[in-house]
DNA sequence: CGATGCCCCTGAGAGC
DNA sequence: TGCTCTCAGGGGCATC
């Protein structure tokens, strides 16, 4: 679900109510989300100031004043939902928890931030802030695709000599980090490449292209919110809009916006749906 | 080591 | 109305 774009939208929305607030409760109202939560859980968070609220591909990740930070993953499904915050000149009353309502937490102040995920591959846990890096589920990510780390010549090193299709490669979030399947699509199009090319075979040229495009695209999805498809929502209940700048993602059957002719095509690569145009996609 | 499937889980929508 | 089937923004892990 979410991907780099929405995880930085929820980001975004979050930061306001969170940084700076002290968590006053903590209820955790089931043992494990894609794994068990880890031990005393609403303990440790029970007390703590949040100093601050980072990402991390596609991880939340909130450091606390009392050493460790609350690593989030969203999972497919997962959002964040905020009550009780003023919102305009409107204040919110909390709803009553609901159905896949798992993690709530009262912030000073009033507000309150709740974790729902229907299909739980969602996850959180603590760790020790000056010891992140070592994370198991951060130790081997990839550079960050909007930061100083990734270029188009880091991305050919990455793709040089592997027999497997590009869009593999950029699913793999060892080669780069918060990518997924709508994303990967989408830069595949506006770089001209086939999902099916294998990595080995795309040239420095076309490197650059789809550097750039990663990097494009996402911007512009941040810029718009996110995508909004089925469970993602801003932290503060907005529909992100990018869903309606989708060039291949969902369009199976419809015409190319290139118009050259081109009908987008879907098929299945591991598993997962990719979307593109026979026509300009090489 | 690299590549490929399977699987975790729930819900929505299509087809019958 | 209800059943069955397919599909969904992720990604760890077993297997070859």
């Amino acid at each position: 679900m979410p991907e780099l774009p929405e995880v930085e939208t929820v980001r975004r929305g979050l930061e306001p109510v969170l940084a700076g607030r002290r968590i006053v409760r903590a209820d955790v109202r089931r043992p494990d989300l894609r794994w068990p939560f880890p031990p005393g859980f609403a303990t440790r968070l029970t007390g703590a100031r949040i100093m601050a609220l980072r990402r991390r591909s596609k991880y939340l990740l909130a450091d606390l004043d009392s050493g460790e930070t609350l690593i989030a993953h969203l999972g497919m499904s997962g959002r964040m939902l905020i009550s009780g915050a003023a919102v305009g000149e409107f204040h919110h009353e909390h709803p009553a928890p609901a159905k896949h309502d798992h993690v709530v937490l009262d912030m000073e102040g009033g507000a309150r931030v709740t974790f729902n995920d229907a299909r739980r591959f969602g996850a959180m846990d603590l760790w020790p802030t000056a010891d992140l890096a070592s994370h198991r589920l951060l130790a081997g990510l990839g550079p960050e695709p909007l930061g100083n780390a990734f270029s188009a010549a880091i991305l050919l090193a990455r793709l040089d000599g592997r027999v497997t299709p590009v869009k593999a490669v950029l699913l793999d979030q060892r080669v780069v980090a918060g990518l997924g399947n709508i994303y990967v699509c989408e830069a595949l199009w506006r770089a001209r490449i086939s999902p099916l090319r294998l990595a080995r075979d795309v040239s420095a040229t076309e490197a650059d292209e789809l550097a750039a495009a990663v990097r494009q695209v996402l911007l512009d999805a941040i810029a718009a919110g996110g995508s909004s498809l089925k469970d993602y929502r801003q932290a503060d209940g907005e529909l992100g809009y990018f869903q309606h700048s989708f060039a291949v993602y969902g369009r199976e059957g419809e015409p190319c916006r290139r118009d050259d002719g081109g009908t987008i095509a879907r098929m299945v690569q591991s598993g997962r749906s990719s979307f593109f145009c026979p026509a300009c996609q090489l």
